[in-house]
DNA sequence: TTACTATGTGAGTATATAATCACATAGTTA
DNA sequence: TAACTATGTGATTATATACTCACATAGTAA
């Protein structure tokens, strides 16, 4: 059985996780993963609302994966978790041996 | 802005990071990273109901962080992405460096 | 001061997800 | 065959999340 200690750091992780399970935030992450940019950017860039993309980063920096700061108007945010980004080629793969195994089916058709 | 083909990437991002983003199905892998088990036996270390433990399981199949096969009554469940566990750690690393930036607050003050 | 710009947040609604219970299925053993 | 075991699934309910709109805040510029 898992300890309560286990149970804790899951509960954590899967708090950072949930952080990047939605398109925009993954979209905002990548964005990202070039420079630091202002929110109005970033909404532009993602095509949504600013108060919706307002609180996806406050998701993201609240999971400790962005971090921003302000400068003028303006607030910058910035990629604080680089190793995210590993993740994201750890989901490509999925993702391709996922095609591999669909076209496999097919051809067996 | 973004492609279509970038949005249906992040798409299927999001959902293989949203296959993860529960602490229970965070234990499994954790508990799959060891070797293959059935189904009773995860829902016995998990501490959950094994209707419950199946539906997480056929979330974790459908993204293809597992995989699994069919060994007389039981069905034996294993980790088909392991770079998953890649990512556990950058979580960690996470963990780590918010738990360092809340003692530097707790010494400000 | 007034008008403007960038950002954040409360409230409401719609949708998605998790957990539970009861039941169905399928392989096993007597 | 009948009883048993491991697993999966439909239906329900409770909870969480995403989005939109309107408004609040705070810095800037005229």
């Amino acid at each position: 059985m898992l300890t309560k200690e286990k149970r804790l750091l899951f509960q954590k992780q899967a708090e950072i996780a949930k952080s990047i399970s939605h398109p925009l935030r993954i979209a905002i992450v990548d964005f990202l993963k070039d420079g630091e940019q202002c929110v109005c950017d970033i909404a532009q860039h993602i095509g949504s609302e600013r108060s919706n993309v307002s609180r996806h980063l406050s998701v993201l920096v609240g999971c400790g994966v962005l971090e921003y700061r302000k400068e003028g108007l303006k607030v910058i945010y910035n990629l604080k978790a680089p190793c995210i980004l590993d993740f994201f080629s750890c989901m490509t793969t999925c993702l391709k041996q996922q095609a591999e195994d669909n076209e496999k089916l097919l051809a067996a058709l």
